[in-house]
DNA sequence: AACTCCTCCAACCGCCTATCT
DNA sequence: AAGATAGGCGGTTGGAGGAGT
């Protein structure tokens, strides 16, 4: 059932007591991102009357909190973060914002979801036969196992790129001494070769994983060096943007 | 192909606590 | 001091979509 249908039939996305319900619009993930900007975090019942929202302040606050800030880490949890839920939640049990707090980057909400899923129904797993229970585990030592042989790839194929780098450096260094009178070349190849020292080091590109403005060859000198969990983060957070423009 | 099961995750609700008036 | 309001937290719900049967 799509979230119009559900809206028609459950009231969502209708306007209850002046207040919208159901899911967030792009629209109106805008009009909040605008207010936090110009106002900060807090004072979420004034969101409706200076932006214009018709969400409560309960509401806004929780997109924020959960969908919109920034800092948000998107994507899979990883065996180390699972490691820390599973140490904090025997610690402290159900309090999940304490937990989050030492997971940066990740909600109370998504920490709270994830151990839902993945750890609760493990106290119920006695009642369900030793055959699903024992395809379930190996389903997800299969995916874990992928996951692992896909950062192994990763990893050489990063090892190969930097072995071409190697290669075209010590072929422009000798080019260079062979022709060192001309200094375009020289520029050109420092550019090619040292893209950090345009500003564009590695290390911010695997953060942002955005496209340095560089020429053609750049982009395919680095391109295989994008932190991929951070371009499926965002392209998940893209999606979630997308789709939510259709209702 | 159709159905079921499972996981993920956004969003809601109700309760509690802190702060304000 | 007491009531009102706002914010924070944990529990719950239910749709989407992938995997298995």
């Amino acid at each position: 059932m799509s979230w119009g249908i559900m809206a028609q039939h459950m009231g969502w996305g209708a306007i209850e007591e002046g207040w919208r319900k159901g899911p967030w619009t792009a629209e109106e993930d805008k009009l909040l991102i605008e207010y936090v900007k110009l106002h900060g975090e807090g004072r979420w019942n004034n969101v409706s009357r200076l932006a214009g929202l018709k969400r409560n302040g309960k509401s806004c606050r929780l997109r924020w909190v959960n969908y919109l800030r920034p800092d948000l880490k998107r994507g899979q949890i990883t065996p180390h973060e699972e490691r820390v839920i599973l140490e904090l939640h025997a610690r402290w049990g159900n309090r999940w914002s304490t937990i989050a707090r030492s997971l940066p980057g990740r909600t109370d909400n998504e920490i709270k979801n994830y151990w839902r899923t993945h750890f609760k129904k493990k106290g119920k797993t006695s009642s369900e036969s030793p055959e699903k229970a024992q395809a379930r585990l190996l389903r997800r030592q299969q995916f874990q196992l992928q996951h692992q042989q896909q950062q192994l790839r990763q990893q050489q194929l990063q090892q190969h790129q930097q072995d071409q780098i190697d290669n075209m450096r010590r072929i422009l260094a000798l080019l260079d001494e062979s022709d060192n009178k001309v200094p375009t070349f020289t520029q050109l190849r420092q550019e090619i070769a040292y893209p950090e020292e345009q500003g564009y080091g590695y290390s911010m590109i695997n953060e942002y994983a955005t496209v340095p403005e560089g020429s053609n060859e750049d982009n395919i000198i680095w391109d295989g060096l994008w932190n991929l969990d951070d371009i499926t983060g965002r392209a998940n957070y893209q999606h979630n943007l997308a789709t939510t423009t259709l209702f």
